[in-house]
RNA sequence: GCGCUCUUAGCUCAGCUGGAUAGAGCAAUGCCCUUCUAAGGCAUCGGUCACACGUUCGAAUCGUGUAGGGCGUACCA
């Protein structure tokens, strides 16, 4: 809408137009300050500048009124322009909000080690890159979500040592001293029952089994991921395991070196990747002298394997403690002979947590860990979802532990929910068929449901906008403001048994639409009923 | 020390590429259920947009500096 408007004002201006929202809505739809900057060049005030512009626009019909205040250009668009487009809407609702694309994406996120399930932490760019992913689909991008899986390193050395320690002590019940690092958790309980199953108790004894012992329980621990987040509405497309990837190693050193020769260099008996050279603080070390290839390397490969796959583009949703790491895998893909601009990534900041006030440190050791399913369990997925996809994700974010477990009519979800389901209550109370509704035209409101209207057909230019700047809390946003005109225009006027009763009810349908499709969105199913709240 | 990032209402956060009077939710106070679900609506209270300087017709927004917070600064992932 904001785009037809827009390339509308070009041709008849002949020039780059900002086009805002006005704070006001008595101002008109759109506005434009374009008056200003033309003012010095032209050497004429603003004001009059405005008048003059305003006047080249009658006989448009896509606008009721086009006015010069105080310098700027306020538009209005016209019934025929709106009612046109909610009724396309509601005849096209799988259409609403889309675009034709087609650049091909790869999304990679969560990417938890599968050492344990996940925490409250993982949530936020969980959602995050989840919203993302959906906003693009939605926006016709070939999108694929990727995931990650760490399952070679010391991490999973750790987790066969944990397996063994919770069965020594538990299961086995003997005397177990702790090292200095280790998982804990509840589900170390039925990996170790497993473990005994599969392999027999000796297993839980030999040191030189914990490997194997790790690699067999990796899998069951993704398991639990893949459950974490199928509960909270998270599915991805493809797992790339960086076990998989070492035997690349070499083919991939030596496409480095092919590009540049300085690329990779040994010292020290080590090999190094000369990032410096490419904007990184210092070189970094790929292989060890013990042969044994670092966790740059391994991402090395799956970038190159990444882009050999061939998208049009590539965003990581890394965790902000990662930060430091940006710069080394983008020097890796230009040796590669990659555009490192294609390689977008995008920081999910930490999520601090309080308790009574107080900080709260989670500790893996101290097994005091939150984990996501709680929370799931706690405030159901679509809570979870709305909280951390309406934050915008580069702020650190904090949160009272208590607030959040308890969070339930206060969160802004059920408000959103709660205007869709009103709309559906009208609509089965009416006596009007579905026909006699949508063969109304959207025409001739007065001007709270002409706002009413412009508002539910803004949701495109939201999307768009949310998926463009990686700003997703701009939907949630915006889903509340217009939850919010829809109670209060249900408030106002009691719509069945009105003359204009049809059209009315065909605008709550546009409105239902925008919400229905706002929270899809966001990975949350509207709800047509809501039972009371109990006092 | 260096790099990145953040600082807006009592709390949690919005504020788009500079534009019209600084916004929401929660919290606090008061009002509205014989009306399509009160998980709602209305009103009040609350801000030197961390601070200073600069650019501009115009700054919460851009630039520089200062203060404070977070993260990073690994041959850990």
């Amino acid at each position: 809408m904001k785009q037809r408007v827009q390339t509308l004002l070009q041709g008849i201006l002949g020039r780059e137009v900002v086009l805002e929202k006005p704070r006001d809505r008595s101002f008109g739809h759109f506005a434009t300050p374009i008056a200003f900057s033309l003012a010095k060049e032209l050497r004429k005030s603003p004001m009059l500048i405005a008048d003059e512009l305003a006047s080249s626009f009658d006989g448009h019909e896509e606008f009721s009124v086009v006015e010069a205040v105080k310098g700027y250009l306020n538009f209005r668009l016209s019934e025929n322009f709106l009612n046109e487009y909610g009724t396309w809407a509601l005849d096209n609702p799988a259409l609403f909000a889309t675009q034709e694309n087609n650049t091909k994406i790869l999304l990679e996120y969560v990417s938890a080690n599968p050492t344990g399930p996940l925490h409250i932490g993982h949530s936020r760019g969980a959602v995050y890159g989840n919203t993302l992913y959906r906003l693009a689909q939605h926006l016709g991008y070939d999108i694929t979500a990727e995931y990650y899986v760490n399952d070679a390193g010391n991490q999973i050395d750790l987790l066969g040592l944990s397996i063994q320690l919770y069965a020594q002590e538990n299961i086995l019940g003997e005397e177990v001293e702790y090292p200095e690092s280790y998982y804990r958790g509840d589900y170390l309980d039925s990996l170790a029952k497993g473990a005994i199953e599969n392999f027999g108790k000796e297993i839980l004894n030999d040191e030189s089994r914990q490997k194997e012992l790790a690699l067999w329980a990796k899998d069951g621990v993704m398991e639990l991921i893949k459950k974490d987040l199928a509960d909270a509405n998270i599915v991805f497309d493809t797992f790339v395991y960086e076990s998989s990837l070492y035997s690349e190693w070499d083919r991939v050193m030596d496409k480095m070196h092919a590009n540049d020769a300085k690329a990779i260099y040994e010292k020290d008996g080590k090999i190094w990747l000369a990032s410096e050279a490419k904007g990184d603080d210092n070189d970094r070390v790929v292989v060890r002298e013990d042969k044994r290839p670092t966790y740059l390397a391994g991402d090395i490969v799956y970038h190159n394997q990444k882009f050999e796959r061939g998208y049009d583009h590539y965003i990581n949703i890394w965790g902000a403690d990662h930060h430091g790491y940006i710069p080394r895998v983008e020097a890796a893909v230009e040796y590669l002979g990659y555009d490192a601009k294609k390689l977008e990534t995008l920081l999910a900041q930490m999520v601090s947590l309080l308790k009574d006030g107080e900080p709260y440190k989670m500790s893996k050791r101290a097994g005091n860990v939150i984990l996501m399913s709680d929370i799931v369990d706690e405030i159901g997925a679509d809570a979870l979802r709305f909280i951390f996809a309406s934050k915008k994700s580069d702020t650190p974010l904090e949160f009272d532990i208590e607030q959040l477990k308890k969070q339930d009519s206060s969160n802004p979800i059920f408000y959103i929910q709660y205007a869709h389901a009103r709309i559906q209550t009208i609509i089965s109370k009416s006596s009007l068929s579905k026909e006699e509704i949508m063969s109304a035209s959207l025409k001739g409101f007065d001007e709270d449901a002409d706002n009413l209207m412009f508002d539910a057909l803004l949701l495109p230019e939201v999307v768009e906008d949310a998926f463009n700047s990686r700003q997703v809390q701009k939907l949630p946003d915006y889903l509340q403001s217009l939850a919010a005109s829809l109670h209060k225009f249900y408030y106002d006027v009691r719509i069945i048994g009105r003359d204009d009763e049809a059209k009315l009810l065909k605008l709550l349908l546009v409105v239902a639409l925008s919400l229905k499709t706002g929270l899809g969105l966001l990975g949350i199913q509207a709800k047509d009923f809501m039972t009371r709240k109990e006092d």
